[in-house]
DNA sequence: AGAGTGTACCGTACATTGTACGGCTCAGGT
DNA sequence: ACCTGAGCCGTACAATGTACGGTACACTCT
C-alpha cells in the first residue's frame, strides 16, 4: 500500500466508534453514518482497495481532511462498512432458529443470508475480519447463528466448530465467485472470450505433456458449465455434503441426550 | 493500489512467461526465476501487498527498472510465484493415489499438503487465482489431485466438486489463521494481551446487551484454544465433516458400478 | 581488428495513495 | 462583543508501480 505510515487502526478507538452512537451532525452534515453509506456504495462498485478516502470525500462534496474529524483512518473505517452491512442480515434474534426442517433448514437458511450479503459486497473478502470480531452486529449475528445449534447435545466447541465450518465454505465459494466475476470486469472478456484468446498459446505450449484427467475433466467441467466453475452449483454440493457430514455427529449426540 | 494505471495483466503474456524456458541469464545474471526466488522469499516475511518491485531489485542489486525486461509488472510476477510454489508440492503425479486409506486417505493427504504450501506462503491468499489457473504446475497439480477421484464410479462434474470442496476448506482455513498471525505481528499483541487492552472499553460499552449463547459459547471457545479460534482445529474438524459427508455418494456410486 | 546492432540495464519523472500538520471559520457560551 | 473549541480543509510528504528515454555491453559481420 502506499502513502504514510498507515498506522495499524487502534482496536480501542475501532470498539468506540461501532459501539457508541453518532448523532451529532457538524456543521456541514457530514456523519459519520454517511461516510460509510458513501463508502460502502462506493466499494460495492470498485472494491475497497480502489475506494480512496478522496473518492468519498468528493462523493460527499467535502473536503477530503473532513473526513478524518469522524473516523480515524481507512481501516478503521473498512471496520465500520464491515460492521454496517452485517446490520439488517436477520429480522431478529430468533429467524434462523424458526425456519423450518430444524438445525439443518436453520444452517441452510444462515449460509443462503451469507451469501446474498457477500455477492451484493464482495469488497467485505478484502476486509481483515479478525479485528472487526466484537462490533455489535457482528456479535448479534454470533448469538443468531448459534442458536438453532444450541439444545442438541453438542459442545459449545463443536456449535462453534460447526458454524465455522459452514461459513467458511459460503465465504470461500462467494470469495471464488467474485473473484471470477472481477476478472472479467476487469478484463472486459467473458470466459469463453478469455479462453479463445489463450487458446492458441496454450495448445503450443501445452503439446507434449499429457494430462489425461484433468483435460477429461476440466472439459467436461467447462461444458457442463460454460465456464471453469460455478459458484452456485459449488455452494449447494459443499453445504449439502457439509450438513450430510454433521448429521451423524448431531444424531449420536442427541441420541445420548 | 497506488502508480501509474497498473494494467491488467496480460493473459498471453503471462501464459508465455510460464509456459516458456527461460535459461538466459543476461549479462549481470539476472533471471526470471532469480527475480521470482527473491520475490517469494520477501513475500513469505511481509506479504504481498507489502512486497515492492524497488525492494526486489535491491535484494537483487540491480535497478528497479532492470526487472521490467524480464517481467512484464508486478501482476505477471506473482503469476510467476504462484506457480512456482505449486511447482514441488507433489512429489510424482501419483502421490496421492499411492496414499493409504483409499480415496479418503488420499484427499486427507491432499488436503494437508495444501495446508502446509499455504501456511509457508500466507501471501497466497493475496493472488487473485482465477488468472493463473492455467500454469505448468497448477495443470500438473490439477491432474495429480483428480486421479484418486478417479474410477469410483463419480462423474466429472462431481470429481471436481468434491475435490474444489476441500481445498475451498483447506484455502479458507489457512487463510483465517494466517489472518490471524498477521494481526498479531502488526500489532504486536498477542491474543491475551490484545483481549486485555479491549477488555474494558468492551465491557463498558456492551452494558444493557444480552447475547447469552454468543457469550457462553465464546468464552468455552476462547478458554479451550487460548484464542478465538485454532486453525488447526477447524482444519480437521471440517476435514472430518466433509469426507464423512462425501462417503454416502461416493459408495452409493461404487454399488451401481 | 573495427564497426554496427540489438538487448540488458537503469535514472528520472509522474500519477496516485493515506494521512500529518497547521491554519481557517464558524456555532455557541459567557 | 468576545472567546473558545470543534469542524473543516489546503498543502505537503513518503511510498507505490511503471512509462520513457538514455547508456553500455555482448555479439555478429566485414
Amino acid at each position: 500500500m502506499a502513502g504514510r505510515k498507515a498506522a495499524a487502526p487502534d482496536p480501542a478507538r475501532s470498539l468506540a466508534l461501532l459501539w457508541g452512537s453518532h448523532t451529532k451532525p457538524g456543521r456541514s452534515g457530514l456523519t459519520v453514518r454517511a461516510i460509510v453509506d458513501a463508502a460502502i456504495a462506493l466499494a460495492d462498485v470498485s472494491g475497497l482497495e480502489a475506494l480512496s478516502m478522496r473518492m468519498v470525500a468528493e462523493r460527499l462534496k467535502v473536503g477530503t481532511m473532513s473526513l478524518y474529524t469522524h473516523v480515524p483512518g481507512k481501516g478503521e473505517l473498512t471496520d465500520l462498512m464491515f460492521d454496517q452491512v452485517y446490520g439488517d442480515l436477520y429480522a431478529d434474534l430468533d429467524e434462523p432458529l424458526n425456519q423450518p426442517g430444524g438445525w439443518r433448514g436453520a444452517l441452510e437458511f444462515i449460509a443462503r443470508r451469507n451469501w446474498e450479503v457477500l455477492t451484493a459486497h464482495p469488497w467485505i473478502h478484502e476486509v481483515p475480519t479478525m479485528r472487526t470480531a466484537l462490533g455489535p452486529n457482528i456479535t448479534r449475528k454470533y448469538e443468531t447463528e448459534l442458536r438453532p445449534l444450541d439444545g442438541l447435545g453438542l459442545t459449545d466447541v463443536e456449535m462453534d466448530s460447526a458454524l465455522t465450518l459452514v461459513l467458511t465454505h459460503v465465504q470461500g465459494t462467494a470469495r471464488a465467485g467474485a473473484e471470477q466475476l472481477r476478472t472479467q470486469r476487469d478484463s472486459g472478456l467473458s470466459d469463453e472470450e478469455w479462453w479463445r484468446q489463450i487458446s492458441p498459446t496454450l495448445t503450443t505450449v501445452m503439446s507434449g505433456t499429457h494430462f489425461p484427467t484433468a483435460g477429461r475433466v476440466g472439459t467436461s467441467v467447462g461444458e457442463h458449465f460454460q465456464s471453469a466453475m460455478d459458484p452456485a452449483h459449488a455452494l449447494t454440493f459443499g453445504l449439502t455434503t457439509i450438513l450430510d457430514g454433521l448429521t451423524p455427529l448431531i444424531t449420536s449426540r442427541s441420541a445420548v441426550q
